[in-house]
DNA sequence: CTGAAAGCGCTAACAA
DNA sequence: TTGTTAGCGCTTTCAG
């Protein structure tokens, strides 16, 4: 590995020349710089950022913490990111928590340990006390969920509109019967996406019934049994919404599985817009989320507040709507239903 | 940031014991670790790692370096090394490199910089120069894509056969007017699963009529454009193969806009196994690829080679085989095209 | 415009 | 079993 010091030397100058040249300093003539760059490109020089760190300026590293990677929203997000923050000069590691707090910890020790100049991430359920601590000395911006104890600074979906929304839309078909398949109202987007389909229920003047399945998504087999129960009931739904991409995969599995059709025999909403969501059966209606543009505005802000001296790390929220687009998968209520 | 030398006076002993105990030096008094561990949770300390690497331990930072996250081959494989690499004590920094040779030589500079422990690479057509020349003097081990300019370490699917099995399902059923819509041969990936292709139909006994279609599958267009003028032919062919996710994905979705019913007018086989291509109507028939198991051995493998002192860095190959799982888009050719 | 020197936090060789 | 010391490569005063 080449160092500063060995330009330094095939040029019979000082190191801190070479340094200040490859920095642009303006003291250095440009004559210096031509040679010193000369030789650097030469060389292969590369600058030793360890070493550069240990003089106080944090890396270039932004770490991105998300419960798992092949879930396309948190890729989408990896990849809004990794082109905002190249724009920065940032550089983007990857932890994966599996929504396990001792994972995430972990996770949070080891960027803490690399001085990463940020942290991105989609906090677990219930953080771990020593992962907030270490949090709390680094700059942070909480995507998609939003937990207290964490910095005031968050990048979201508004949760409670999108259901509101998907329940809304059944409801204006004649739908008075209506099941949710939702996350657990543990994580912070669970509960508001529980209480946005309420909402909408609640506000109905004719009476609607709601029924309400919640657990734990990341196994499709909640999805998947929470169906099973839904179908079996005597009094089963016209209609169902699911309250999250894992959810609503492993729905459309089931009701395939099952045979059940759609939109004949049950309307269905899913969360999320998948790249297959469209091929199934007659076309998911389903919300879509501002996935890549809501990475991208975080990534700008925080390239942005990073350039400022100090980095300004004022509190900030953005909250950003989804849209249902309607395919197939729902139609006006039959007789039976509407009654 | 409490430091090694912090919990030295806290304790009245040196800096180097503590980094002894810290590293759990068999030299070290038990209860000399127990107590500068004690003050070390107290004082929430983390290793310096910039410093670390200073005195030459290379740093625990694996380089991913992809064309596109948002790719399901590579989130996949992002995921399945992101686990093992956690159980050796690596992190993995993402790159996405567009398949732009330039981009990709910014992040392999850019690693380089950081003095990555290693970097697993699925490299650009045409690497340039530089990114070679860096790369040389890294631990790099080459996913899916091989380029004989790099480090002869490799992982990758089989590509030719995966091809011959697609082309010779379709042989069996009876057909003998297949097209192929791949990939650019300029692509180690694309000459081959071109290659497998031709040799599948070359083998038949009774005269099989190819036609082939390949260039650069990134834009979705390639693949739509390629089906319309396959479609518009007064030859049009009775089935067609693809050649990559991306082309099989623009194919999906230009036959549904097109109407072109699958199986009964046209026999489709498929690249990779998306999460959506068994919704897609009849079902997809399509090489599932072991990208996770692959991904898998490649860091497993990573993780043994870097463990050994020195490092051991043999060439390796490894080579999987794709599946053909059927499904609904094939069946037996009508007599029409059977002739 | 350029050089000399100090020091970031850690580890490892050498001493005790 | 522990302490002392030196040095990794860079930036950044302070001196020319």
């Amino acid at each position: 590995m080449t160092t500063a010091r060995d330009i330094a030397e095939r040029l019979q100058i000082s190191a801190s020349t070479v340094g200040r040249a490859l920095a642009d300093d303006p003291r250095i003539s440009p004559t210096t710089k031509q040679r010193v760059a000369q030789v650097a490109a030469e060389l292969g020089y590369v600058v030793n950022r360890a070493a550069r760190m240990m003089r106080g300026v944090s890396s270039n590293l932004v770490g991105l913490v998300v419960p798992d990677i092949r879930n396309s929203f948190y890729s989408t997000t990896a990849h809004a990111l990794s082109k905002c923050l190249e724009q920065g000069g940032y550089q983007l590691t990857l932890s994966e928590t599996d929504d396990d707090r001792d994972t995430e910890l972990r996770h949070v020790r080891e960027l803490s340990s690399a001085s990463v100049a940020g942290i991105i991430i989609v906090p677990s359920v219930k953080p771990h006390p020593d992962a907030v601590r270490l949090l709390a000395a680094l700059p942070h911006i909480q995507l998609l969920r939003q937990n207290p104890a964490l910095a005031d600074r968050w990048f979201g979906i508004d949760d409670a509109q999108a259901l509101t929304q998907a329940a809304q839309h059944l409801l204006q078909l004649g739908h008075r019967h209506i099941a949710y398949i939702g996350g657990s109202p543990e994580l912070p987007t669970g509960a508001e996406r529980l209480r946005g389909f309420r909402a909408a229920l609640a506000g109905t003047p004719a009476a609607a019934q709601a029924i309400e399945e919640t657990g734990i998504p990341s196994s499709g087999d909640f999805g998947r049994e929470a169906l099973r129960r839904l179908l079996e009931r005597s009094d089963a739904p016209s209609a169902i919404v699911t309250g999250s991409v894992q959810i609503t995969q492993a729905v459309l599995d089931e009701l395939l599985d099952r045979g059940v059709s759609v939109p004949e025999q049950l309307s269905v909403v899913g969360f999320g817009d998948e790249p297959g969501f469209r091929w199934w059966g007659p076309g998911l209606t389903t919300l879509a989320l501002p996935v890549s543009d809501l990475a991208t505005a975080c990534g700008l802000w925080f390239v942005h507040q990073m350039m400022g001296k100090p980095p300004n790390l004022a509190g900030y929220r953005s909250i950003s709507p989804a849209t249902l687009v309607t395919r197939g998968s729902t139609r006006a209520a039959g007789p039976a239903s509407a009654a």
